[in-house]
DNA sequence: CCTAAAAAATGAAACGTTTAATCAAAATGG
DNA sequence: CCATTTTGATTAAACGTTTCATTTTTTAGG
């Protein structure tokens, strides 16, 4: 029961050091059991702050120390079903710690990321947790000493956080390859971010040993499937197709059906990430899973040992990742 | 090209002060366009502070005038897929007025929403955007004189943003009616939740009157429909379901997929939220839309002018919603 | 008991701003 | 040309903390 003793406004620490009858000093050391304060001192400043209600004032403490117990968190695209996941669980590992996050979205723009981390910069953020919207290190001159963590992307100066894509590419295109398919066809994201390459190029080379890669398409954005490619496989072009992420693996089932063609019986999938939506279709979708949970809390347990010891070296943790069956891996059709 | 003269730190208003010859006073009137100051001196104090690379520290100014340009957004649960795009909408807008979002996201429990809320108010937001669990006042002795805008929700004291949710009930049941079902369901959302409760019953209230309501199933909470009704379906209770929410619409369809039944040759389905999936769905998911988009940015300028007036009068903002139709509605099955 | 050391408590400066209260200089008016 | 107002600039206080340097009190040692 935080009872409002004083009239009206919130109560600070002279109110309490009053209260209390001792020093603002005294009850500044007590509140944060620091210093030499007797035992009997500091339980009677403890016990008057709460019946107070006292809460520190955060932005006068963060002016003086120069923390702010707050860190941001830049994420290219919020709808992006991979994100809110990681989001989630950055702010929960974050308000264990007592942090509280920032959140943007840069919209794939740069300039909105450059925005984002300046603003951020600005309100004096301890730490950053940034999700690049590709390999570029767009904001190299604004992060200064600041403490950065990065994930999924490639950066020299900044702690790195990171999925062992190669191994789920391999594992996709292995599984499709024991489920007897031997026209595979691979699609992939955006190629100027490295994990997105590695994604299919690990693939692919599976795919390329077992002789078994039919074809494969780059940058593939948005969940349209370009109808040239579904026509390809329409025409038996590919039994089976790897694909470099989940949103995009949907939107190919999406036009194969429109075009007549069963998954997984004409024609079989593996997406990656995981995403939500994919046990929500109908069959479930087959992928690779990014451990994105234990990502967001690493990341901040890495970013918050990285603000309490900046001289420490450099961390890179990579994450494995798991091949997830579900409904839309079969074996060929017979010809 | 904020090139950085003094050693190393950030540079203060003292510095440039100091460095334009002009006293610290000078310095704030002339960036904060306030007070009288001489063009020339002005615009000289500008150009040093340009050149200096100077940033206010955000901190300090906070400290001093009481305001922190930042907000809380309190969410219920962000990897529920409603929630990403009002979020998205919410830190744009903020941006927009050189605000901050602080996100959190309370898992749906009271006590995790309490704490995220004090959390922030310490932090000294300058306002709330609460989307609450249910329609419990949960924060009411925390929040004070702090201006909030709740979400969707109903409560007495604040700032209120909602959606006509009676006019989506009646569009989805009308929209069934009108496709010759006569033995609907209606599966409904948690009850504790106006919102959610008045969805259900103004669709089951168009329904009574075209004597087409075949049942009413409460409380459906996560994606896997109740074998229960998914069997009374089979057995041809129903030919169409009104569903409160479209995550459940999505595990509907696949509970009713996994029993042999076609959507929609055997049953029509219409959802409600029109959350992203839902277009990815084969086919896609006939739903309700909600127009989250303009909700988060409104919900924000409306916060932004309670903060700036906090006397005038309370504000209710109605959204209309909308129908969207895709592929989960057709005539029933022939007898 | 007295002194020295240790422990407890305090005063005051500092953090980087804003802003009220002054003051000086320039402009205005009679 | 003096008195008055306006304009431009400054000084210093204040915001709520933390923390250094200092003082006061207690404890311990001989």
């Amino acid at each position: 029961m935080t009872k409002d003793e004083s009239g009206g406004k919130r109560p600070t620490l002279k109110d309490v050091a009053l209260a209390a009858g001792v020093s603002v000093a005294t009850a500044s050391y007590a509140l944060n059991d620091v210093g030499s304060v007797g035992g009997d001192t500091r339980r009677h400043v403890l016990e008057v702050a709460a019946r107070l209600g006292y809460r520190p004032n955060l932005s006068a403490k963060a002016m003086r120390t120069g923390k702010t117990s707050a860190i941001g968190l830049i994420l290219p695209d919020l709808t992006n079903p991979f994100f809110p996941a990681l989001a989630q669980n950055v702010v929960h590992a974050a308000r264990e710690s007592a942090y509280s996050v920032f959140v943007t979205d840069t919209q794939g723009s740069h300039e909105a990321e450059r925005a984002a981390a300046q603003a951020l910069i600005q309100r004096g953020v301890d730490g950053l947790i940034w999700f690049p919207i590709n390999d570029e290190d767009t904001l190299a001159d604004l992060t200064g000493g600041l403490p950065v963590l990065v994930l999924d992307r490639d950066n020299p100066r900044h702690d790195l956080i990171q999925i062992d894509v190669d191994s789920g590419g391999r594992m996709a295109a292995e599984r499709l390859i024991r489920a007897g398919h031997r026209r595979i066809g691979v699609i992939s994201g955006p190629t100027d971010v490295r994990s997105s390459r590695q994604r299919s190029e690990s693939s692919v080379e599976v795919l390329r040993r077992h002789d078994a890669l039919a074809w494969h398409l780059h940058n593939a954005y948005s969940f349209d499937l370009e109808p040239a490619v579904a026509a390809a496989v329409a025409e038996g072009s590919a039994t089976a197709l790897c694909v470099g992420a989940d949103l995009i693996a949907l939107g190919a089932i999406n036009t194969l059906r429109q075009r007549g063609l069963r998954v997984p019986e004409d024609v079989s999938i593996i997406g990656f990430d995981n995403i939500p939506y994919g046990a929500l279709a109908f069959p479930g979708l087959s992928t690779i899973n990014i451990p994105v949970e234990e990502m967001g809390i690493e990341a901040v347990n890495t970013l918050l040992r990285r603000i309490a010891k900046p001289a420490e070296s450099r961390r890179r943790l990579v994450f494995d990742v798991t091949y997830v069956e579900r409904g839309t891996v079969a074996p060929p059709p017979a010809p």
